[in-house]
DNA sequence: TCTGGGGTCCTAGGACCC
DNA sequence: TCTGGGGTCCTAGGACCC
């Protein structure tokens, strides 16, 4: 049995925990820029404000009904999330962090699964104060549906047991197709043609006739819906396969200076990320786009191989400018840019250790392992971690030369 | 004036090889 | 006069998730 925990409007819970007396009012938290509501709590949706409005066209309602507005907090969400699911791993060893307010977990010797539910609930409740609903089911895709439920029905009490199947094809009648999770609004829309409206006809339907139209994944859904188990708990993180940094712009940029500027600005944060993975990237990826709602509308992306794989700030700011140079075209107002990093692969040459935390000394280290693979290649270099010793018996290994320092020796390289 | 920021997986079709 | 075909790899794009 597994339970999928979900927080209730995760970034609005968040700010309510420093601010207890917002407890029972109307908040919406907005994205960068302040673009557009992203969250709202219960109380704001039952004042019927849309999610994913822009907040400029919503502030007149947001006024009227005196709906607290928080810009978004990246870091305090990314922090109450990782108690909340601190908390929740000592609860049981099998356990995914799906997303930063979601988590399945295996529930495995307990005969009152309800109860059972009800103290995870509570247990977030009183030592996080999360608000969160629990959905219990034999497959994941089942669990993602029990805890839509739990989350409609108020008298479940925020937690929902999908026990026997038979029981709930009332419910399943009612709930549309694309509140399942892997079915969004254009399969939806195509369902409809094949009068596939509801939970309860999808799950009626042959699998294999829907993978000929629809594909594989569908198909897996479909089996899922009548517990048959088609994906697995993923307890280890998976490392990114990609890694992207993109952002909407406060105003509108024309400047191929400007552009290159924040172009330059996510390709490093975007190589932060490769480091901590401890990846190399191959390719590098880099988009410029006006707005969606512009008359003039431009959009452009380029793909670029490296010479080899690296971790190097510099080759990667440096591919990412010149990719830049070739895609933008003046005379456009610009919204919109990113830079993303594909084909990783591990880096083998440095231990990871070094990049775990972001003292001053592993900075230093990454800087000086940047400056020293670049001057010879960057298959060549390796760090004494370990001792002087450590360093050449790896070289060895690997056939390449060594270069060991101690750290305090470490030069600072400016980028 | 202002319209999110990440990710994953799958598939179709082109390029290329023998 | 006849003008291959099967396999693999890569890429772009579509669809989904939160």
């Amino acid at each position: 049995m597994l339970a999928l925990v979900d927080c209730n409007s995760c970034y609005a819970s968040c700010e309510q925990i420093f601010r207890p007396d917002l407890r029972g009012k109307p908040v919406v938290v907005l994205s960068n820029n302040d673009g557009c509501i992203v969250t709202r709590n219960s109380e704001a949706k039952a004042l019927s404000i849309p999610n994913l409005e822009p907040y400029f066209k919503i502030k007149p309602l947001l006024d009227k009904h005196q709906v607290k507005v928080f810009s978004s907090n990246y870091e305090l969400y990314g922090d109450v999330s990782a108690r909340i699911m601190t908390l929740l791993s000592t609860l049981d060893d099998n356990m995914e962090i799906y997303s930063i307010d979601e988590a399945f977990i295996q529930l495995s010797g307990f005969n009152d699964l309800v109860s059972h539910g009800q103290l995870i609930k509570k247990l977030i409740w009183q030592q996080q104060r999360m608000p969160v609903c629990v959905g219990i089911a034999k497959t994941k895709t089942l669990a993602k549906l029990a805890n839509h439920i739990a989350k409609k029905s108020k008298k479940l009490d925020g937690v929902c047991y999908l026990s026997n199947l038979t029981n709930w094809i009332n419910v399943f009648r009612k709930i549309p197709v694309n509140n399942i999770w892997g079915v969004g609004s254009r399969i939806a829309k195509r369902l409809k043609l094949w009068d596939i409206i509801s939970v309860q006809d999808l799950r009626l339907q042959s699998p294999k006739r829907i993978r000929k139209e629809f594909g594989v994944t569908l198909e897996r859904t479909i089996l899922e819906l009548n517990e048959i188990h088609c994906f697995d708990l993923e307890t280890q993180p998976q490392p990114k396969k990609e890694v992207f940094c993109s952002r909407s712009f406060s105003k509108k940029v024309f400047s191929i200076q400007e552009i290159k500027e924040s172009i330059a600005n996510y390709a490093f944060r975007a190589t932060e990320k490769l480091r901590r993975q401890n990846c190399l990237c191959k390719k590098i990826y880099v988009t410029v786009q006006t707005s969606r709602f512009s008359d003039h509308i431009y959009s452009n992306g380029l793909t670029v191989t490296l010479p080899f794989p690296t971790s190097d700030c510099r080759v990667i700011i440096n591919s990412a400018i010149k990719a830049t140079e070739k895609i933008y075209q003046q005379g456009y107002g610009y919204a919109r840019a990113g830079v993303g990093l594909l084909d990783l692969s591990t880096n083998t040459n440095i231990q990871p250790d070094f990049f775990h935390g972001n003292s001053e000394q592993s900075i230093k280290l990454m800087r000086t392992i940047d400056q020293l693979n670049n001057r010879f290649g960057s298959e060549s270099i390796f760090i004494a971690s370990q001792g002087i010793r450590r360093a050449w018996s790896m070289a060895r290994n690997f056939k390449s030369p060594a270069y060991t320092t101690r750290i305090s020796d470490l030069p600072i390289v400016r980028i």
